[in-house]
DNA sequence: AAACTCTCTTGACACTGTCAAGTTCTCTTG
DNA sequence: CAAGAGAACTTGACAGTGTCAAGAGAGTTT
């Protein structure tokens, strides 16, 4: 009851389908898994015909790659916050990572998942992950400046592994499984913060 | 030319045609991603009809709840071996770990993928699962022998992470393509864990 | 020889992604 | 202010999909 236009055909009703189809994907996404996201179904979510949804995206990789790119930019905006907090800035960055993916489970899911983030495919899903990766990079100075130029990609390299790891066994995983019922989260996040040591020497 | 037999009602054909429609499908997970697999194709290449695959699979989840079990205990085999090793046990293990996960990638994309991987839905693959899962606490017991049993599932799940974040990058993410083109996976994998320290205090 | 079981096959159904071709509205241009 | 352009859709069609239902033909058991 919000928006008083009925007609359909002006920009701001094209927004309006727009994230439909995607807040209808990311719903099924989170849910069902990215399998289930057929366009006949965020079609019929947003209220549209089948085929509104290729007017936007193009085919079913058209709205993944959407989805991957939206990831990407609302993941390197909080990661970025995360470098400049006070503190351990390893904890407080994984932390960022495993929370990010548990609060975007939709975006995650996709994100990293070669066959359908479109990174190889859509120019602008691949500069949105470009640019994320970059902060990555920037933790790892941030650890530990001065480091061998030669090898300047294992300490990225391990600290992405130790946060993806945990994301994925999080929300994909068998992981939940195996632990206590009572298990906080950000605990066991804080603990393996505590546990590892990046051998700078 | 090798079966001398052409009547095809044997069980030692249907365990043919069994493998036949196993190998089928993770060709086309390894190649083309689980998406791709669809019980008519399974079943072309097998050289049966539509619906054979059906009879010993029950239905697509069953071929994949197959195919992660089988994962499963190759997995803890091979990983079994790495503990035994002489030398770094976490550096072993770490090393078997990618390697299990390169080498059958269609396994592994199965085994971690929560949606289809049957652990929930498929009581032999969580057998098989829960087998995986006892050799790592087994190496976080070979590192750490006395750690606090309060706590005992922190260093199994930092230890799991990065292996599973290396893998799953490696073989699924959008790493390989921001490495050096000249980039030797194994030294990366044996880098990463030099720089890793377990902080068993 | 009859019944049963295992290993399949053939046929049908609703559903899917996507191509092609309209249709309806808004906005710009003359 | 009429005409055309273009955006934002819709309707229709097609081959391909997973899966249910109902067999068919061997082999084994009784």
């Amino acid at each position: 009851m919000a928006r008083q236009r009925s007609t359909p055909a002006t920009p701001e009703a094209s927004v309006d389908v727009q994230r439909a189809v995607l807040d209808g994907a990311l719903d099924i996404i989170a849910t069902e898994g990215a399998e289930a996201v057929s366009m006949r179904e965020v079609a019929r979510r947003a209220g549209v015909s089948h085929q509104a949804p290729y007017h936007y995206f193009g085919d079913r990789a058209g709205i993944f790659a959407a989805i991957s790119e939206e990831g990407f930019r609302r993941f390197t905006e909080e990661f970025r916050r995360a470098l400049e907090l006070p503190g351990d800035v390893a904890a407080n960055c994984l932390r960022a990572y495993v929370s990010f993916a548990v609060a975007h489970k939709g975006h995650y899911r996709v994100m990293f998942r070669s066959d359908i983030c479109g990174i190889r495919t859509h120019e602008q899903t691949m500069n949105a992950a470009d640019e994320a990766f970059l902060t990555l990079l920037d933790l790892a100075e941030a650890i530990h400046p001065q480091r061998d130029a030669a090898d300047a990609i294992s300490l990225p390299v391990a600290l992405w592994a130790q946060a993806h790891g945990l994301a994925t066994l999080f929300i994909d995983g068998p992981l939940l499984d195996k632990l206590p019922p009572d298990t906080n989260l950000d605990d066991l996040v804080n603990k393996v913060a505590q546990l590892t040591e990046w051998n700078t020497k």
